[in-house]
DNA sequence: CGGGCCTCCTGAATGC
DNA sequence: TGCATTCAGGAGGCCC
């Protein structure tokens, strides 16, 4: 699943292959891959055609190529999303939902997702929270981890005035963004807090903990490329990542934690999975459930 | 206003 | 063997 190391791997392969080129011409597929370009899929493909991408940049999950208009081309990976730069002649994969030529007739850019939880739309830019530049939608995201911007300060503050878990906290792209549920199952279990931790309970060392998790997983994972889990995720030159390997918690139920031995758990939280070690990562006493 | 549940979707895996 | 069910989850909508 694309969480941040993923989407930003997917964002440097679209750099290398797209920035400075001029779109020629756009096909679009399935209309539910387009459905937050409220204007419809023939205003977007005009949008796009003739354009030259300036660059292409990240905040969370969310990319986009920024466009010699003032817009930029948005594109959120969902759950299955892929952005590929390929040679024209390659052959045209299932769920491919939008197909990007360029005026050299070099690689152009594909849109595949299964799911299509992700889709593709035109945005103005705007100016979002720690004085960046963003996409409309983009603009009340908080910043990720990895971002010059991002202020541990800012989210202890948060954290403090909040009544919920801390899982549900670190999934929150509000508090802080580019975590889904692998990285925050991971952040966890390097810090030693269980999910349900109530966030206002938290000490300034345990938060500064499980920050520098946060930060060290992310960093770890984009070096190797990303996780690939179920085979969706994959670079935008079709290179999987291999960081599954070193996961800690995620996907390893039952199998033993690699600090102390003891079998990792599953529990269902907010609709999916959580892994913690029961012994490193007690449940705890006092905190909301 | 904010916390948290629900929904969208497809295909692999599992169950009977 | 085949059909039905379960499971995976990002993020916005919506309810209380």
């Amino acid at each position: 699943m694309p969480e941040l190391p993923e989407v930003e791997t997917v964002r440097r392969g679209v750099e290398l292959g797209i920035s400075g080129r001029t779109v020629s011409s756009v096909w679009t597929g399935r209309d539910r891959a387009f459905r937050r370009h409220a204007a419809g899929v023939v205003d977007f493909s005009s949008r796009l055609n003739g354009r030259t991408v300036t660059g292409a940049h990240r905040r969370g999950k969310f990319m986009w190529l920024a466009l010699d208009s003032d817009e930029a081309l948005v594109a959120h990976l969902g759950m299955s999303g892929q952005l590929l730069v390929v040679e024209p002649d390659v052959e045209i994969a299932k769920h491919t939902h939008a197909r990007i030529e360029f005026s050299d007739g070099g690689r152009e850019l594909r849109f595949i997702d299964q799911r299509t939880f992700g889709g593709l739309q035109i945005e103005p830019l705007v100016q979002g929270r720690a004085d960046r530049v963003v996409p409309l939608s983009v603009a009340h995201i908080a910043p990720d981890p990895l971002e010059e911007s991002f202020s541990l300060d800012d989210v202890r503050a948060d954290l403090k005035r909040r009544k919920t878990g801390i899982k549900r906290a670190l999934l929150d792209q509000n508090l802080v963004s580019g975590i889904g549920n692998i990285y925050a199952d991971e952040s966890l279990w390097r810090a030693r807090l269980h999910f349900a931790r109530a966030t206002e309970t938290l000490r300034k060392p345990e938060t500064e903990l499980l920050f520098a998790g946060v930060d060290a997983v992310l960093r770890e994972a984009l070096a190797a490329g990303g996780t690939t889990f179920d085979g969706l995720y994959i670079s935008a030159f079709g290179v999987s990542g291999y960081f599954d390997r070193e996961l800690d918690v995620y996907g390893r139920t039952g199998l033993d934690c690699h600090r102390c031995g003891t079998q990792i758990r599953r529990d269902e939280f907010m609709n999916r999975s959580s892994h913690t070690c029961p012994k490193c990562q007690p449940r705890p006493r006092n905190g909301r459930w």
